[in-house]
DNA sequence: GTAGGGTTAG
């Protein structure tokens, strides 16, 4: 299937793209997409509330009826049992009925439910279509997502500007720059392309996919470019290594009239961490504060992160104390702050409050407060918090806690229980493990453990060229 | 009778 799928991308542009009928394009997208839709059960649910308990069921044939109880199901087994109801009742022919039942399940996540009500639909709209599409994705099931979606396109319905935008994130969240293009065609094809929110999707879905250039030139292109285009595209010059760009268009933005909410503003506080420019800092605090943003978790978060970034681990702070909530990212943010800044001690300082406050640490966070630790010197209290993490708060080492480990013993000189941290792992290796032990070797003058070490990387990935340069450049900086 | 977008930590 792979394979038949690049022959396609690559045969195929856009003019040529442009010759071919809607039929085609149906047929495309089915050469690409392998349905798995869940058939069916035998043993239906809502078969068997029906057959088990109709003497129960109120025999309304109000349509009102069926949606406002849908709107007050708490969970599945209600909402399985208004379906069963309608059903008894002959209320499923009732598009908006089987609409709403299709909505809800959706939304609680029940797929299976959704699809064989789905598949015994007689009539469908685009709204059925797209919460079908909207749901797989938002349950993960990309490939029921795309499947779905090529049914659609297959019915020869044209489809709309609410399910494409569906389609094209789900793109973006599987980072398939393949599909991306073809949806894109399929846009084209039905002359969609000036729909901001389809226009907008497929800029996110190109940046996304790092293909700047394109998302930029859809950009440019653009007639109508509303708040969140600008948002997507500011994000993604960030996302790039271009967060000056970013600034220039938050600019320009302002200058056209469009006026900045506070996710615009989490975007360009976004930027200006990656800029590291303590001016910009103080100029985007400034006009947050002006336009009187609330201090969210999100934005302040961000801000957080901003400050620390921009060199002011003491701005950073004041932030995060004025914060009203804070979630395990704030606290995460405000550790990896303290670490970065080597002020190790206030970065521990920071856990036993976090979890006064209730918020339980992740992985993330101990990769903070490891990292923490190595950039002080602290051995005794990395190695400490490296046990408690999986004893008390089960929470797994990977690969980074690892190589914060390493890193830890190895500037600290242990590079013998480095090594034996790394041969006694279980978990996957990777560059950084061993660039960590490669960087302690070349700090200790360890020529044959960075021998050693060059030699299990590139046992490990031999047919990785990256092997091979990281090895080669520790072992000539060793010497 | 109704659905959809962009945002925070290593």
């Amino acid at each position: 299937m792979f394979k038949f799928k690049h022959q396609i991308i690559f045969v195929l542009n856009h003019e040529t793209f442009r010759f071919l009928s809607a039929s085609s394009a149906a047929s495309m997208v089915d050469s690409i997409t392998q349905t798995q839709i869940p058939r069916q059960n035998l043993s239906n649910p809502v078969t068997q509330i029906a057959e088990t308990s109709n003497s129960h069921f109120s025999y309304s044939l109000d349509p009102k009826y069926y949606i406002y109880s849908l709107l007050n199901c708490k969970n599945l087994a209600q909402i399985r049992q208004v379906h069963a109801q309608a059903a008894v009742n002959g209320m499923l022919q009732n598009l908006i009925v089987a609409n709403k039942l299709l909505y809800i399940y959706a939304q609680h996540k029940a797929l299976g439910d959704a699809y064989s009500l789905f598949d015994a639909m007689r009539e469908r709209d685009a709204y059925s279509w797209s919460v079908m599409v909207g749901g797989f994705a938002k349950v993960g099931d990309y490939m029921n997502c795309f499947g779905i979606f090529r049914e659609y396109i297959r019915s020869g319905e044209r489809p709309d500007n609410y399910t494409l935008p569906l389609v094209i994130r789900a793109c973006r969240d599987t980072v398939d720059l393949q599909m991306g293009r073809l949806i894109h065609h399929i846009v084209y094809k039905f002359g969609l392309q000036s729909d901001t929110f389809i226009s907008a999707a497929l800029v996110d879905m190109y940046a996304k996919c790092r293909v700047v250039e394109d998302a930029r030139q859809l950009f440019d292109k653009m007639l109508m470019r509303d708040l969140v285009t600008w948002t997507v595209m500011i994000g993604a010059c960030a996302e790039c290594g271009n967060a000056n760009e970013s600034w220039v268009l938050f600019d320009r933005m302002g200058a056209e009239g469009v006026v900045p909410d506070k996710v615009a503003m989490v975007t360009v506080v976004n930027a200006c961490a990656k800029l590291g420019a303590m001016h910009k800092a103080r100029l985007v605090h400034d006009y947050i504060w002006r336009k009187n943003f609330s201090l969210d978790v999100i934005l302040g978060t961000a801000m957080v992160d901003m400050y620390a970034k921009c060199g002011s681990v003491d701005s950073a702070r004041e932030i995060f104390d004025r914060m009203k909530e804070k979630n395990v990212i704030t606290w995460s943010a405000m550790i990896a702050a303290y670490g970065y800044h080597g002020q190790g001690r206030e970065a521990l300082d920071l856990f036993p409050m976090m979890l006064r406050s209730g918020i339980l640490p992740n992985r993330i966070t101990f990769v903070s407060l490891l990292y923490a630790c190595s950039h002080a010197g602290l051995v005794e209290e990395g190695l400490r918090f490296f046990d408690l993490m999986w004893e008390d708060y089960s929470v797994r080492q990977d690969v980074k806690h690892y190589t914060c480990m390493v890193d830890l013993l190895g500037r600290a000189g242990r590079l013998d229980e480095a090594l034996n941290l790394i041969e006694d792992m279980s978990v996957e290796k990777d560059e950084g493990l061993w660039g960590a032990l490669l960087g302690a070797c070349r700090i200790h003058g360890q020529i044959e453990l960075a021998e050693k070490a060059a030699k299990s990387l590139l046992e490990l990935q031999p047919q990785e060229p990256w092997a091979l340069c990281i090895a080669i450049k520790y072992l000539c900086e060793s010497r």
